[in-house]
DNA sequence: AGCACGCCGACT
DNA sequence: GTCGGCGTGCTC
């Protein structure tokens, strides 16, 4: 007997199943995780059994361990492994990683020991003091131990070699242990070791030499701890820094677990359900299909406020009711702890919850708690599409078009994609649900791929607000420079004589905000990454939002001694016009800068909405399904500012967003109104998104999309490479480009290959990127010649010091 | 990637 | 003469 196994060590271009022999009397089962040794040192790694066959071992070294009593993945989640592997170009591993919570992993430990350790040691390694120094350390320690211990004390590049060469002379032994890990996030604490005034002695003894260090120390003794990652933010130190500190004895750090604000579900008695005629028209019919033999998909296609979530409340309780389990996916669930509180009130313990902001240890539980059948509804974000439901009836993807359904990390899945897949293989209904879906999602609902069900009305009948279109050429033309037009002035005004409440969203993208030199021109660049820096105004540091690299913003240009200036409108620039346009009221700011662990944008909007502040004004995050009554006036600073990016994307998520954030407008029994500022007023998308035309909308953007032979009419896959050589990563791209060329003779390898070109951030941590665009029919026969080529790249050396990976519908 | 095997330059 | 450098090729 064999077990075909996916092994962790193995990278993508070696990535297979491996055949391994079970040794007599081990009980093994597909979905266990068991240790395997492989590679030429026979190291112990990890992998995760995907079959057994029957097949007479010839050569196959044997499994070592068994480290799961029973599956920790079933047959179908095999499956949706493999689905994954191939679509997003990634290893069986990568998919089983992302599939499984953190907390289930194990943590290797190594141990060393001493062996045989010759009388003149020392002497014989001379010429390697490192290995000397390793040793003797060891010694010290008692005869053995623990890697993470040694790392404490070593580089890890100069501790690897050592270990190398002593484990090679056979002078120690290493022992590798396979724990469970359940750790939970934690912080390190920074505090002073020494006295204030030491510490200060210590700063004026230093003087320039070590400027970071001393303002490390300096923020220590002002605040006496600080966690680490605050210490960093306000003073540019490192983790280096740090540990220097904490070499001379200045400071120490302990470590602290990360204390969340984490909601109890509060069970409520739920009010019962009344669903008006359209919403039970749209149950009944809906019900009727996941109740059939194949259910496959559905969208739900209901406007703003027409009630689709009392739908999805009614679905899973019939599915409840009918012995299965349901999913539900949510965009990001911190943001709406409205839904949370509903699914609490109806669906009582029966809900586990999944999202990133739940530590570790809860995670694993959650997912224990739906493996086990004790949950049998789960609300959760993009990851809960793996939940361990047994069997599942009904996979909600609600605002099926968010684009955080995709990974932005190997493997680049999109839930919704695995979502369907993980339907069909398990017969459940996969419900997708949008105020304004996805072109792709509307395309295929319209091909009959999909079943289209629409709810028409908003729910209490309050209608949608009117929308007023600010030309903000005319305004720049009638002296009005600034970023309120004069028309939404003159309404916030009107709102705060009514006391109801203004919420102002502030399109970020091409708005980031830029600090200059006004006299020389100069932009602060961060020097490993090719992009800008942004000014803090939180810690005063100009910063890299891609590397973390910061830098203390000088009075003075470096460049030419001029003086920096701020331009660009983010919000803190809107805020200051408010206060100068409307000196009296108070403004509350959410966005990236104002929300952080300890002020969260529950807390933010907690405060909007109990204290009665006038106005919110924010980024993306003000758009998300918040439901206030007292919400009469909504604007749109920037409408136009994510339209012109070259995405084929921009029209759609343009167009969504300005929707969403005018229904924000007239929630209650108010009649809301919206104001919408840009500069092109004529464009269509604006037009369209105005008067909540999405048909209309989808029309236009279907025939752009054929015309261009973008998604849904075909894939795209960006292929990107990256190194530490501009040119030597170019040439790369060069030669995959031509690899493609050659290998797309037949006619059902047709595409088309844009580029080389730099990646939009051309340069990340010091390493470059070129990307290649190809545009084609995700086939079978594509995926396969893609994953050769990408296996054969990887592989040859010609191509060494650059890597590169794939990437499907990249966002 | 990680690791062993194999062939050339600075030390005993 | 040998130890250790680095280049090369394979991973059940």
């Amino acid at each position: 007997m064999t077990a075909q196994i996916a092994v962790s060590a193995a990278i993508y271009a070696i990535d297979k199943p491996y055949s391994y022999l079970i040794p007599n009397g081990m009980q093994v089962a597909a979905g266990v995780r068991v240790l395997v040794p492989f590679g030429r040192g026979n190291r112990a790694c990890e992998g995760i059994v995907l079959a057994l066959s029957e097949d007479t071992a010839q050569d196959c070294k044997p499994i070592l361990q068994v480290l799961d009593e029973t599956p920790v993945l079933s047959e179908s989640m095999l499956r949706l492994a493999a689905f994954l592997r191939e679509r997003y170009f990634c290893t069986f591993f990568d998919a089983i990683r992302a599939m499984l919570p953190a907390g289930m992993w194990f943590s290797v430990k190594d141990t060393y020991t001493i062996s045989e350790l010759p009388e003149d040691w020392q002497s014989l390694c001379k010429r390697k003091p490192c290995a000397q120094s390793v040793m003797q350390t060891i010694l010290d320690l008692g005869e053995n131990a623990k890697h993470e211990l040694l790392a404490q004390q070593f580089a890890p590049e100069e501790l690897e070699d050592a270990l190398r060469y002593l484990l090679n002379k056979k002078w120690l032994t290493a022992q590798t242990d396979y724990l469970r890990k359940v750790s939970d996030k934690t912080e390190k604490i920074v505090s002073l070791a020494v006295s204030a005034e030491e510490a200060e002695a210590f700063i004026s003894a230093k003087r320039r030499s070590a400027a970071v260090q001393a303002q490390a120390l300096k923020m220590l003794v002002d605040f006496g701890t600080v966690s680490a990652k605050e210490l960093c933010y306000f003073t540019g130190a490192t983790s280096a820094t740090i540990k220097r500190l904490e070499e001379y004895g200045l400071v120490e750090t302990t470590s602290r677990e990360v204390l969340r604000l984490h909601r109890t579900l509060t069970e409520q008695t739920a009010q019962r359900l009344t669903l008006n005629q359209e919403q039970q028209a749209v149950f009944e019919a809906l019900d009727a299909q996941s109740s059939s033999e194949k259910p496959g998909i559905a969208l739900l296609y209901g406007v703003t406020g027409s009630g689709k979530t009392a739908v999805y409340l009614e679905l899973i309780s019939q599915t409840l009711r009918r012995g299965k389990q349901a999913i539900m996916l949510v965009p990001e669930i911190a943001l709406t702890p409205q839904l949370l509180a509903l699914f609490a009130a109806h669906f009582g313990k029966q809900v586990a919850v999944l999202h990133s902001s739940l530590q570790v240890s809860e995670r694993y539980d959650e997912f224990k708690r739906i493996a086990r059948g004790e949950a049998t509804v789960v609300l959760g974000t993009r990851s809960a599409v793996f939940a361990p439901v047994r069997e599942l009836g009904l996979l909600i993807v609600d605002e099926e078009q968010e684009h955080t359904y995709k990974s932005e990390n190997n493997p680049r899945y999109h839930a919704r994609e695995a979502a369907i897949f993980r339907g069909a293989q398990e017969k459940a209904l996969v419900l997708l649900g949008s105020a304004t879906p996805s072109v792709e999602t509307m395309y295929h609902a319209k091909c009959g791929d999909y079943q289209l069900y629409t709810l028409r009305n908003r729910f209490n009948r309050s209608a949608l607000p009117p929308v007023e279109v600010v030309d903000m050429k005319e305004q720049i033309r009638c002296g009005n420079s600034g970023v309120i037009s004069s028309v939404l002035l003159d309404s916030i005004r009107e709102n705060l004589k009514l006391g109801q409440q203004t919420i102002l969203f502030l399109n970020r993208r091409g708005s980031s905000r830029l600090t200059v030199c006004i006299d020389c021109g100069y932009v602060p660049e961060c020097p490993r990454c090719s992009v800008n820096l942004t000014y803090h105004q939180a810690n005063g540091r100009l910063m890299c939002h891609h590397c973390g690299f910061s830098q203390l913003l000088t009075d003075r240009c470096e460049k030419c001694g001029g003086h920096y200036k701020q331009v660009g409108f983010g919000t803190q620039r809107v805020e200051e016009e408010l206060k100068s346009l409307l000196p009296e009221t108070e403004v509350l700011r959410m966005d990236a800068d104002t929300v952080s662990a300890t002020n969260p944008h529950e807390k933010i909007l907690e405060t909007f909405r109990e204290k009665n502040v006038p106005i919110l004004l924010g980024t993306q995050m003000v758009t998300k399904g918040l439901n206030f009554e007292n919400v009469t006036l909504v604007g749109v600073l920037n409408a136009d500012a994510a339209l012109y990016n070259s995405s084929y994307r921009a029209q759609e998520t343009t167009f969504s967003l300005i929707t969403q954030v005018v229904g924000r407008a007239g929630r209650g029994a108010k009649l809301g109104r919206a104001v919408i500022q840009t500069m092109t007023p004529e464009n269509p998308v604006i037009v369209r998104a105005s008067c909540q035309d999405y048909d209309a909308f989808f029309e236009t953007e279907i025939m752009m999309r054929r015309v261009r032979s973008c998604p849904p009419f075909s894939d795209l896959v960006t292929v990107s490479f990256s190194g530490a050589f501009e040119a030597e990563v170019q040439r790369g791209a060069q030669r995959f480009r031509q690899m493609l060329a050659s290998a797309c003779d037949k006619p059902e390898l047709a595409m088309q290959v844009l580029g080389p070109a730099p990646a939009p951030i051309m340069k990340l941590n010091n390493r470059f990127r070129y990307q290649l665009t190809v545009q084609c029919k995700l086939t079978r026969p594509v995926r396969q010649m893609l994953a050769y080529l990408l296996r054969e790249f990887a592989k040859n050396k010609i191509n060494r010091g650059v890597t590169v990976f794939a990437d499907l519908n990249a966002y």
